[in-house]
DNA sequence: TTCGGCATGTAACTCGTTACATGATTTT
DNA sequence: AAAATCATGTAACGAGTTACATGCCGAA
């Protein structure tokens, strides 16, 4: 029993009341470099999070007729969470590759072949990492205050940007010993 | 529709009949890089794989009662297979990332919950990379040539290793940052 | 008025893990 | 004689994706 799910949303309603809606667009946005989940994984789990009361909703009707359940966290969530947050677990599995399986029996293709899964592999992360970099400008340079949320998200973005530099470094490395 | 252990197994046979015990410990060797599946997932695949028409498999009776099913791959499964390896599909999300996402919630934890948190981690990536060193040895620091299983070997290995590398790095950055 | 975005949900299916279940063989 | 390893399977459950299904709101 990870239970992940639940602590990713239960973090976010640690610092805001978000509806499901709003939630299903975070993971779209800053925490897709390692965490994502659709809508439709998110509202079963904001009712069964509601049931074990770790999260409280209210209605709310903006305009006219359309309602929204705004989502807060409860006193027993936010220990819940606190818990989860502290406990050290053992690292899961490197998770599964299917580029490097690819490469791993790419013996059985031909140069060309080979050459050309290597090079659009090495043109999807560079876009990745530049993505990336464009989102660090948002700090203007500047590394935010140790201790807050901003600091955390810098943290984890620096993380993904050396992933993908040392992903785009290792595929470049490929292809120049295959092209040799 | 993937099908991603299929054909995680057609690679493995393409090479050598295997039967399905033995292909479960591949993935507790060299294939744990990037790809890992137990024997409970693999037995139904098989039983599915032979229904298909991918591979076949002849029993072979060891020492007196011991029967084992050693599976090969017939002109349809290798046909298959060759056509998967050889598709460019669009990159999936970036791996969910549970350590990513306590780091990103970690302002609600003391500074000494965190570093501990961050330590832990660091400890953990340097033991793996000293582990897939040790792997690389078995190369003799001889590159395998072009083309062989072995050098593909020797890529996926190299990219680990990097991975590794860099993820160290990061970590050494974070405990910086946070013991500034 | 049509299209994109806001907003919430369910159903069917695949994938993966843990646990259950059995039995032979080899090593200590 | 016990423990580890070889060898094969099934059952129950949790996690995640795609597709189905509905309806409101604002802008072009």
């Amino acid at each position: 029993m990870q239970r992940n799910l639940k602590y990713a949303i239960l973090g976010l309603l640690c610092g805001e009341d978000l509806t499901g809606y709003e939630i299903a667009q975070k993971y779209g946005d800053t925490l897709v470099q390692f965490w994502n989940a659709k809508h439709s994984q998110i509202y079963p789990e904001l009712k069964k999070l509601t049931e074990e009361g770790a999260v409280e909703y209210s209605v709310e009707i903006s305009s006219n007729m359309l309602e929204k359940k705004v989502y807060s966290i409860t006193e027993e969530g936010r220990n819940d969470f606190l818990r989860w947050l502290e406990t050290i677990e053992p690292m899961p599995h490197t998770p599964k590759d299917i580029f490097r399986l690819r490469l791993f029996f790419s013996n059985y293709l031909d140069d060309e072949k080979r050459m050309r899964l290597i090079t659009e592999q090495l043109s999807e992360h560079e876009h990745r990492r530049d993505w990336l970099i464009r989102e660090m400008n948002k700090f203007n340079g500047i590394v935010p205050q140790k201790g807050t949320p901003e600091f955390a998200d810098y943290l984890v973005l620096t993380g993904s940007i050396m992933r993908e530099e040392s992903q785009v470094n290792w595929l470049n490395r490929c292809r120049l010993l295959y092209g040799e």
